[in-house]
Order: C-alpha cells, then structure tokens, then sequence
DNA sequence: TTACCGATCGCA
DNA sequence: GCGATCGGTAAA
C-alpha cells in the first residue's frame, strides 16, 4: 500500500477524479481502520464551473479549494450531510474531487457508502477533518493498492442544478456502491 | 440582519 | 414526493 501525497493531487482535477477510482480511502478512528475502495468520484473546477463552490471569489468556506493540493474539504450539505473532497491543482488554483461513493473493505462492510453522505457518516468524517492534510499522520489518507479498474464510467453529475450538464463524473462499471443511477 | 437555497437522504 | 435542518452567501 503507497499513500497517495501531494504529487498525485497537484495535476488537472479531471485527472485526478478519474485516477482515484480504485484508490483505498482509509480513516483512523478511535484506534480502529477503516477503509473502503473508491468508486465513484466527481470533479469541480475553478471560475469556469457554475457548480463549484470556488466558481466566483475565496470565501471563508471555499478558501481551501484554492490552497495547497492533497487536502481535505469538507463541508454539511443541505443542514446534515458532510461531503468529503481531495483538494487539487496547484496552491493558488482551486479544484476538488467530490468522493461519491467507496466499496467497504473493513468491518462495517455491509453498511451503505453510495452517496457522498452516507460513506461520510460510514467513516465518521465531519468538519474537523476540514483543511487537513490527507497523510498517515491526521488519521485520514488515499492509498493505491496497485489495483486499477475494470472499466471506468464517464458522465454528467448528478445531484446539481447548475453545470449539471458538464461530464465530470466517474465510476466504475458493475460496482455495487456507485450512488444514484 | 434577513432571506434564500443547496455537490442529500430516508421515509411515505 | 417531501420534510429535516444548517450555514454560506448576497442583498439591503
């Protein structure tokens, strides 16, 4: 297993959403792992993205979209939802990869993770995991197996209103915890 | 200071 | 189909 640093983060938010599928998302938590298989992401971009939280100014709750890559950004949704992003592009640019959906690999394995909510509450990821780095270190990192995926999905997102038409969402094919349809 | 509404989910 | 429930944001 290699940890995912800021290189893997710091390229185009694109790259990056298509490339975490398969990735192991792991969480420390109260002395226990927990980790799960990426397979669903969705990418938002800078000022050219309507749906991006970082499509107009920096604000106190964007401001860590434009920071370094390899962080977290997390944010409640809808008055109780927190969503888990990888911040990317370089420190300055802003761009993040929304986590969908991951396949459970440790003991709560039956429990749901298709939703950007629901794998959150799973892996019991709130907004004190906000503008941490993703490394060993905070208790809450990506790691690569080696595994690549079978087949990968390329689609609008979903769950948006504005810049609901652009293709920046990810899956692989045939997994059972892709959210939606 | 207020009003609006959203990268959701679960239940009817 | 709809309500729950929070807080960021922009307008006033």
């Amino acid at each position: 297993m290699k940890v995912l640093g800021r290189n893997f983060f710091n390229r185009a938010t694109r790259k990056v959403a298509k490339e975490l599928l398969g990735k192991i998302l792991v969480r420390k938590y109260r002395g226990k792992r927990l980790a799960g298989r990426i397979v669903e992401t969705e990418a938002y971009l800078g000022k050219n993205d309507p749906a991006s939280h970082a499509c107009r100014k920096i604000t106190p709750r964007n401001i860590v979209m434009f920071g370094p890559p390899g962080v977290a950004y997390v944010y409640l949704c809808y008055g109780f939802h927190y969503m888990l992003n990888a911040v990317t592009e370089k420190n300055g640019k802003a761009g993040a990869v929304l986590i969908r959906g991951v396949e459970p690999l440790t003991v709560p394995a039956d429990k749901a993770a298709n939703g950007p909510g629901k794998l959150t509450k799973l892996f019991k990821i709130t907004k004190k995991q906000n503008g941490r780095v993703l490394a060993l270190k905070t208790g809450l990192y990506i790691a690569s197996d080696g595994m690549k995926p079978l087949k990968i999905r390329n689609t609008v997102r979903i769950g948006i209103k504005k810049g609901a038409e652009l293709p920046f969402r990810y899956y692989i094919e045939g997994k059972q915890h892709v959210s939606g349809k």
